[in-house]
DNA sequence: TCAGGCATGTAATCAGTTACATGATTAA
DNA sequence: TTAATCATGTAACTGATTACATGCCTGA
């Protein structure tokens, strides 16, 4: 383990000694995606299903409310737009202020490791045997679903990074989707690997 | 009650179409820890930093109401042992039925994505330009940072898996440590050779 | 006309973090 | 003796999810 020897300042969660926790990154991710384009709440939480939703994710009842705060905080501003002939929609842009608050987090150093909540490698760990009878339907079943999953960031890679030109324009945003797709296809070549590893065990 | 259509079905969060959320995994966790072997609710708490930190998380605040509910749910059972001549400590078990309960989650199919919050993915993906001067110390920083990460799990897998029997005989958590290391030595090597390539722009 | 999506909000609950609180044990 | 660690708990707060609630718009 990498101790810490700590006096009591700030003793916050940790794993292997590295610090986690992160105090209302929420706003920033608002700051961030509002200093792409201007907004509505409801194109914010779209984006958080389709753009962002790999590295971080939030509903629209966390959405709303926060807009409202960082409004307060002059870090965002609002102007109503009609959608049809009633329905009010408020769209939502980046002040000076807020593009400086948002430059200041992006600046400062990031010294937590991602937090990852993985149910699936916790029930692996509970596995004591190689020959658990359950071993390689739950493998299958985690090579489908990354399967699907990495055939979603492929579709949306050729979206929007299919030349030069788009992934200077965002580049960012093209190295953290790339790096999506190889995270992605390691997994699946490790996770038919093991199951491959089973089947072999299981002729011996 | 005013009638509001289209109620209660489960409408959780997602990504990509796909579900996320998971309710009370926490008290899977413990039991898991605790069909290992028996442990005190400290003991829970260290396991959490040293042994499972890397896929979940847990504060003693959280452990110890949860084993309270374990129990009246007749999950696990304590009994009382003294640490020296005064200090009490609960060592709980696992029960018949608590196995139950386990095993029946471990067979349960595992259809959610695991959950991951990346503050640095999300600063890079709020990154324009790949001449953003903050991008090569950002870099550097998680290299060392992942590399510090890396070299505690190495020291990990040295000393719990040196040899077959080792790994034949805790299977899933060689599977689990085995597989971490794999991840961050893929992902150190993405963000060298990332970093390398912003090295060769600067001097085009 | 009706389903699905657009649009915005709040309420209730649950999960997780940080701090408060106390005291014993061990080894330098 | 004193610092680090063992040991157990609760309180206060923040963060996140699920459900409640309402109403408009578009296209089949």
């Amino acid at each position: 383990m990498i101790s810490g020897k700590g006096q009591a300042k700030f003793c916050g969660p940790t794993i292997g000694g590295r610090a986690l926790a992160q105090r209302n990154v929420l706003q920033y991710v608002i700051l961030g995606l509002l200093s792409q384009h201007e907004r509505t709440g409801y194109e914010l939480s779209a984006a958080f299903t389709n753009e962002i939703g790999e590295f971080w994710q939030a509903q629209h009842s966390q959405i709303y409310p926060q807009l409202g705060k960082l409004e307060d905080q002059g870090f965002i501003q609002h102007e109503k737009a009609l959608a049809g002939k009633k329905l009010e929609k408020k769209v939502y842009r980046l002040t000076d202020s807020g593009r400086t608050y948002l430059n200041d987090w992006v600046g400062d150093a990031t010294t937590a490791l991602p937090v990852t909540k993985d149910e699936f490698a916790l029930k692996l760990f509970f596995i004591k045997d190689a020959s658990d009878p359950r071993l390689p339907g739950m493998l299958q079943e985690q090579i489908d679903l990354h399967q699907e999953w990495l055939a979603h960031l492929t579709v949306r890679m050729g979206d929007l990074f299919t030349n030069a030109t788009q992934r200077a324009a965002n580049f960012g945003h093209y190295l953290v989707l790339s790096r999506a797709v190889e995270r992605e296809t390691d997994y699946l070549r490790w996770l038919q690997e093991t199951a491959a590893g089973l089947s072999r065990k299981d002729h011996q």
